[in-house]
DNA sequence: CTTTATGCAAAGTCTTTGCAATACG
DNA sequence: CGTATTGCAAAGACTTTGCATAAAG
């Protein structure tokens, strides 16, 4: 690895405790089918996927895994933390790699997401949750279209 | 009507274009069905529901609509500017009366969605549409949980 | 009258579920 | 070996579509 590989330490330092033992730690089966998926999910950095996305990438690799499986997989990861649900608008459900409060473009018409450079935005004045909730995660979500002329 | 009520002169102001007009206005014409579920939408100050909500309520006013109906007319709605969808993770497609910019609790695990008050939030720093896009509008939801303990 | 909207039921997506076969520890 | 996981196909939720009927202008 060169030098300026090291831009990526974060990654690289997540890479080392292997995937089996993130699952494990998560109580999950290190499955052939999880792995693989895993290693998909956060070989290549922050990624938005849909389930259909995961499952034909998956494919391509050669894992064949159904697409209830791939469904199955995303929630478990999802409530071990490992990613979670994007809010956006539309038919499809976007799983994300980056767990942290950041933020998104979505494309209308294009169904396409993507990511806003991190700490570009500013938010102030968060409201207070009502009583007895708290504040799970903050999603801002710009919308954008194609400018027409 | 009560002087208390003028508080909601805003509302009433939209009120005195009358709903014909305003569909009218919108290219759509205005069939018993539109009227009464553009009231049902307009009557009650913001609103967001999803298409079973309001088909519900249609029928408990005693407006025979199918829900196909409902769906057609609230993509309509949409199109033209008169309510927006609203952009929160899930499998429901909520449609909002408000269309200017402002921003939502969603309650996980309840699939419920809370007005925040209007102005609590500031964002700044917004990023630079990418080139041909522009921003057609900023999203901000505000996840909530039940607190534990 | 002509055009547009409605309602129904059928078809389409996306997602979840039940259960036998399989893989993991 | 016992238990958790997978895959398949079937079922489910939500949404759209096609076409005959009805309503609007």
């Amino acid at each position: 690895m060169s030098q300026t590989d090291m831009g990526r330490a974060g990654a690289m330092a997540e890479a080392m405790i292997s995937i089996e033992t993130r699952l494990r730690d998560c109580g999950l089966r290190p499955t052939r089918q999880r792995i693989a998926l895993a290693d998909l999910l956060f070989a290549k950095g922050d990624r938005h996927l849909t389930v259909e996305e995961l499952h034909e990438e998956a494919i391509e690799a050669d894992v064949p895994v159904s697409l209830a499986t791939v469904y199955n997989t995303l929630h478990q990861f999802t409530e071990a933390g490992l990613i979670r649900v994007l809010a956006v608008e539309g038919a499809r459900t976007y799983f994300d790699t980056n767990t942290s409060d950041h933020h998104h473009f979505f494309v209308e018409g294009r169904n396409e997401v993507l990511d806003i450079p991190v700490n570009n935005i500013a938010i102030g004045n968060l409201p207070e949750a009502p009583d007895g909730m708290e504040i799970a995660h903050v999603d801002v979500v710009i919308r954008l279209r194609e400018k027409k002329g």
